[in-house]
DNA sequence: CGAGCCCTTGAAACTCGTCAATGATCGTGG
DNA sequence: CCACGATCATTGACGAGTTTCAAGGGCTCG
């Protein structure tokens, strides 16, 4: 069972030795398979591990008191947590798995064991900067952007990220959320969702079947949303190591 | 020249030697002056230093090209930037001055100088993820709340950061921001932030004064925020359970 | 074949934004 | 010391984007 994914994804931040990539592969050993809607954790848990999303979709989420749910993140294949969780005492946002999914899960000291090997512990800083990166993305995107130019912006993210990782095919890539999930992501209705994916579809930009994406018209989709990937950083060169974290 | 805010930020988060407490202070004579308005870094800068704020107030900011702003972060006395900025090449986002500032620029090395000290490099990564923490809040706050919430919410998160570096008085504390720039925060109108202020100043819960907010009712600004300071992790020791929701 | 979830669509209501004008405050220079 | 301009706060009227409510239809799975 491949880490491919992972690697794939990490590797594009730091060059591994033979050693370094046996390391990673060996994840997918300790990893195990779960359903949607199978929980992760829940705000309160203890922090004492962190996930690797090797196949499959799940994601991090806010719970308000009156149950409206504020998704933070989305771990395709290839996406962790950041380590830095394991530094709190406790979980404050919920994770839960949106797709069938195998997950790894790492505790403290397998960090740290990976972490001695500077590329690894680079690349996975690396990594991390990027994760965060999305977060202000998206909050910018939340906060000053129309559902139009959301739901456009988050589909050239899915997109750019997913190709990086090998896994569109052509222009097209699975993408088996509900109309309610991408609301609670964008902070839109469903329903007000619904009437934006139709004005894509009408439009011939995006088109939706089987819960795959097909990208027709990627240059009209990024001008709807203005995306710049530049926030990706799928373009920097490895550099210097920064100690841990 | 006191650096003592940033000291006692990160006192909350490890406990330091004499040695590494004198380490902490001398970075006050590094520090520059800031007026208003100054611009720290654009997105597109070289990622070669980060910023600590010892006095006064920053912020870090997105803009889109029609002029749009999102604030992602302000910068209180004692409050850093994420050192893993200077993991990437360059800054994907902009930082400026809000209010007379001191403000010390860290480069790569002076970061790996102080890591040499596990406690420092504890006490970092801790605070730099609490950080992060109040981003995903910030996400949550402008995707799910109302108006009247967002405000609430943001004002409790001020006095709760301020309060746990000693810059507050009684039940006030300075707040050198105007509606424009709170509009920005939140993804609200200035025009819909004065609404609001009046609604709070109408029910006596907060009034503003000479840049200076009062809290009356704190328990009222709590719940109308549905506010759970849990995400600031001011109180916990890793590893201690807490009995709460 | 039915149950449940999801998508789709319309109509009405509401929150919040935009536009515009007035007033308050403050720093600056005459 | 006062006049001026600039920035910011305040307020009202109106409109736009989005939500909510409601109902129907399609798909999938047991």
């Amino acid at each position: 069972m491949s880490t491919s994914a992972w690697v794939r994804r990490l590797s594009s931040f730091a060059t591994f030795s033979h050693d370094e990539l046996n390391l990673l592969e060996q994840l997918g050993g300790a990893s195990r398979q779960y359903a949607t809607q199978d929980g992760l954790v829940k705000a309160g848990d203890p922090a004492d591990r962190i996930f690797v999303v090797l196949e499959g979709l799940a994601c991090q989420f806010k719970l308000l008191p009156d149950g409206r749910r504020q998704i933070l993140a989305y771990l395709f294949p290839g996406d962790m947590c950041d380590p830095r969780h394991l530094l709190a005492p406790r979980w404050n946002h919920a994770m839960c798995v949106l797709w069938p999914a195998r997950i790894a899960a790492l505790t403290l000291e397998s960090v740290q064991r990976l972490e001695r090997y500077p590329n690894i512990a680079a690349a996975i800083s690396r990594y991390s900067m990027m994760q965060q990166s999305i977060g202000r993305e998206w909050l910018v995107n939340v906060g000053h952007r129309t559902a139009y130019e959301r739901v456009s912006h988050l589909l050239c993210e899915f997109y750019t990220r997913l190709k990086a990782v090998g896994l569109t095919t052509d222009d097209s890539f699975e993408l088996p959320l509900t109309q309610a999930e991408l609301g609670d992501t964008l902070a839109l209705s469903a329903v007000h969702i619904n009437r934006t994916l139709m004005e894509l579809r009408r439009l011939r930009i995006v088109t939706f079947l089987n819960r795959q994406a097909v990208i027709h018209d990627y240059g009209a989709l990024r001008a709807a949303a203005g995306f710049d990937p530049g926030y990706l950083q799928l373009d920097t060169e490895p550099g210097v190591p920064l100690g841990r974290d």
